[in-house]
RNA sequence: GCCGCGGUGGCGGAAUUGGUAGACGCGCUGGACUUAAAAUCCAGUUGUAGCGAUACAGUGCGGGUUCGAUUCCCGCCCGCGGCACCA
């Protein structure tokens, strides 16, 4: 009887005893760097669909281990962040204490599940040791200017006086009390990402082992547009709107001017504005409005002239209104957009409302005319547009940017989407950012050799009612003293984001008890990159474009000797409950694993996480899925009770064939058809067995069976390669070869339609030739029925394959 | 709204480059074994018509390209992930 608890059990002792997933770091042999995306340890636990991602790593690192290579899977623990901090307010307990808790839990849960991870190596973000060097990266990108004050929105409530986080807000409301919330600039710390926006995306083409749809969000994400920036000057002043666009081509047909509500700008044409009073009270309505509520295409766009003021512009010295409207952001460009109408949606959209002026410039040919419906919004030939009139779009644009340069009116202009990177949170939970305040000196980084600047222990966790840290209300750790002149100081109160920790732990992995690792780099060059990097699709453009960012940053300060962190990035899909949504407690569809392992076994439970469906798909968990994948484990484990031996030929093809296509579908991440190739092989073994009364392969080919099989189910194949004496770990047994002269078939199964229709499949040699194949093919009733009277017009043949007979 | 991904039997899914649609698993139906049940084994299982051989239809919807389309192109519908302070 198949008895998985006990089997379980015993392999998971020998295995950490015998240390058999220790690192090993001779570098005589390749290595290969397998990297799960490391968990946050919420309270919650896990559920069954997060080890998907482990399962499918730990597979891929067996695989690699068995093919003699060097294998670096770890993990570590993500463990800065708001739930753990919000559980700390709630239960008045420090955040450490419950992290604590939740890492263990963890850490029990997935021991049951029979990963390959050397914990020796594990690493947390929130040890000091770990966050020295978060706090010395961030302190190296100060240096060089990467890291600067700004005052920056956060999402307000007035009433319960403290900043939210985008999760907290429901409807643009305070999830608590309901109030809606403003945007409050707050002093904060900005990194300078937009710095590296260009080779960010560039150096995705030297990626070709991700995926293209998360390279393409990332583009779109980075949001690369080429344009101009253009002057328009204010009537009767001085002052200038810089506007920027990608469509100068146009500029003939702007009849407007829109400016972001809160672009400086505005306040400063205060005394000009004669409705002032409306202007202001759309100024704060836009206050509680978030960038996706505002940028919204279908909503009814909002907008107020400002009256007295006009803008010139300057191709055509035509004087235009200017709009203050909550579509244009003021953080994308200049904040201030052209409104061409006639050929922009949404400035079609405003000027339908506001009753603008529609002015068309573009025409697809030169007789069409603008009929008013809708925005022409593709390029075309210019019209009414002065001396340019008659160009096309694109020769149109260089021209015009090449006018703006030359009479100073503007010039050419890349915009990136990607916005610098807001750095601060004025939370507990985070790493310190080891920066001082000194009144003579400025900001002055804390000394290198006084990191880590540990967190301090404080009374209340909560925010303080001005927005700050509640580290602000300590203030025997506020105080300080100056490095730089030893007058007195105060220190940075802002904690860094979670992201910080994640964004180099990868780099830790290989050397984590090393304190200088970082700058002493022996086994870098060993273990870097990573080779194999596996996590959710919701990372694909924070996380990983952060990771990259500070990875290149770590490469131009020497640190690093590669540009890119990972060489191979697979996204995993979510497993849902069987109803079909996610998993959570608001549902009541958890499953846990550790009742699925007790009742079916880690291993029933790994095979059949990898046989749900292709590895990037979200799929609903199925209970009786699973009890279909213990029958099949039974199956193989009653086989392993037999002891007479009787090789059968094709038996042992099939077993080639096997080994071929797990060996390939594992690189390739395609568990589901690996496990269900293993399901055909042991079927048909079974069904041999049945008839011959004996097994129905030699001991040495049911050994290869048990080794293709062990990635996946790692105990069971532990537990009958022992039982069928060889003595050692599996893993440390060579992943057998397949023989290519034992999986080519002699017959195949040639198909012949006529006229694209299958009339029938023949049995004929693979070798077959267009005309052995043809007359075959007429000789059968199946198919010559279809060709009586009828011309042959074509014949298309696919050697091997198939044949098709075209008639009329 | 914008960006990315997906839609195939009763269900999860397979079809490696445009070449037999439905592998494998679940469920269901029938049978063997059993006093009986469970377990196991065997057979069947896209729909319609037919005793049957077989024929026709069929991969979200509507078009197109092709000898041939689940696969490529155009236009829609629906679901999922992300949208910068959840990680």
């Amino acid at each position: 009887m198949y008895n998985h608890q006990e089997i379980e059990k015993k392999w998971q002792e020998i295995w950490a005893r015998e240390r058999v997933y220790q690192t090993k770091t001779d570098q005589s042999k390749p290595k290969y760097y397998i990297l799960d995306m490391f968990p946050y340890p919420s309270g919650a636990g896990l559920h069954v669909g997060h080890p998907k991602g482990y399962i499918a790593t730990d597979i891929l690192a067996r695989l690699k281990m068995m093919q003699g290579f060097n294998v670096l899977h770890p993990m570590g623990f993500d463990a800065f962040g708001l739930p753990a901090e919000n559980y700390a307010i709630k239960n008045k307990l420090h955040p450490k204490i419950a992290t604590d808790e939740n890492i263990a839990t963890y850490k029990r849960q997935l021991s049951i599940l029979g990963f390959s991870y050397d914990w020796d190596r594990e690493v947390s973000t929130i040890d000091p040791e770990y966050y020295k060097w978060t706090q010395w990266i961030f302190l190296q990108m100060y240096k060089r200017g990467l890291a600067f004050e700004s005052n920056e929105p956060i999402n307000w409530c007035p009433s319960c006086k403290t900043g939210l986080a985008n999760e907290d807000l429901e409807d643009g409301k305070c999830e608590r009390c309901s109030t809606p919330v403003i945007q409050k600039p707050l002093r904060q710390w900005v990194l300078r990402i937009t710095d590296y926006a260009d080779r960010l995306l560039d150096d995705l083409d030297k990626l070709p082992g991700w995926e293209d749809s998360i390279k393409e969000m990332q583009r779109n994400w980075i949001g690369r547009s080429e344009g101009a920036e253009v002057d328009f000057k204010i009537k009767d002043s001085e002052q200038k709107i810089k506007v920027f666009t990608t469509r100068i081509d146009t500029i003939f047909g702007c009849t407007y001017i829109v400016v972001a509500p809160e672009n400086s700008l505005v306040t400063e044409l205060k005394e000009k504005i004669e409705n002032w009073s409306e202007v202001a009270l759309y100024i704060e309505e836009c206050q509680s409005k978030t960038d996706l509520q505002r940028t919204d295409l279908n909503k009814e766009k909002t907008g107020v002239c400002l009256k007295g003021v006009k803008a010139i512009n300057p191709f055509n010295q035509e004087e235009v209104d200017i709009f203050i409207a909550d579509y244009v952001l003021n953080s994308y460009g200049t904040g201030a957009v052209m409104a061409v109408p006639a050929h922009d949606e949404r400035d079609f959209a405003f000027a339908k409302k506001f009753g603008t002026r529609i002015k068309a410039v573009i025409f697809p040919d030169e007789q069409s005319e603008y009929e008013g419906k809708g925005a022409y919004i593709a390029d075309g030939l210019l019209r009414n547009s002065g001396e340019f009139t008659g160009l096309s779009s694109p020769v149109a644009r260089q021209e015009m940017i090449a006018y703006l340069e030359k009479n100073n009116l503007g010039a050419k202009k890349v915009n990136f989407k990607i916005k610098d990177w807001v750095f601060s949170r004025q939370r507990y939970w985070g790493e310190p950012i080891p920066l001082i305040h000194c009144p003579q000196c400025g900001v002055v980084p804390v000394p290198e050799e006084e990191l880590p600047l540990l967190l301090p222990e404080v009374k209340s966790y909560e925010p303080t009612d001005t927005g700050e840290s509640p580290l602000a209300l300590i203030s025997d750790w506020v105080q300080t003293t100056c490095p730089q002149c030893g007058g007195p100081a105060k220190r940075e109160t802002n904690t860094m984001p979670q992201w910080a920790g994640s964004c180099w732990y990868y780099l830790r992995y290989i050397d984590p008890h090393n304190d200088q690792a970082l700058v002493d780099k022996g086994l870098e060059k060993y273990w870097s990159p990573v080779d194999f990097y596996v996590g959710g699709a919701e990372h694909a453009t924070r996380h990983l474009i952060y990771a990259r960012f500070w990875h290149k940053f770590l490469f131009d300060i020497g640190v690093v000797n590669y540009e890119e962190p990972f060489t191979k990035l697979q996204h995993v899909g979510l497993i849902m409950g069987e109803d079909g949504r996610k998993m959570s407690k608001r549902w009541g569809n958890v499953i846990n694993p550790d009742e699925i392992v007790s009742q079916y076994g880690a291993d029933a439970l790994r095979v059949y996480e990898m046989f749900m469906g292709p590895f990037d798909q979200a799929c609903n968990w199925n209970t009786n899925g699973l009890i279909g994948v213990r029958k099949f484990l039974e199956k193989v484990y009653n086989l392993g009770e037999l002891d007479n031996f009787q090789e059968v030929k094709e038996v042992k093809s099939l077993l080639h064939k096997t080994i071929k296509k797990v060996s390939a579908d594992i690189e390739s991440f395609c568990f589901n058809t690996a496990v269900s190739a293993l399901m055909i092989l042991v079927n048909e073994i079974v069904e041999v067995k049945n008839k011959i009364s004996a097994l129905p392969l030699t001991k040495e080919d049911f050994f290869k069976l048990l080794q293709i099989l062990s990635p996946f189910a790692p105990h069971i194949s532990e537990e009958l390669a022992e039982s069928l004496g060889y003595t050692g770990s599996i893993f440390a047994s060579t992943w057998p070869q397949y023989d290519e002269n034992l999986i080519k078939d002699e017959k195949i199964n040639l198909v012949i339609q006529v006229n694209g229709k299958l009339r029938a499949t023949l049995l004929a040699s693979a070798e077959i030739t267009e005309e052995a194949a043809l007359e075959l093919a007429r000789q059968e009733k199946l198919v010559s029925k279809w060709l009586t009277d009828k011309e042959i017009v074509k014949v298309i043949f696919v050697p091997g394959k198939l044949l098709n007979i075209v008639v009329k």
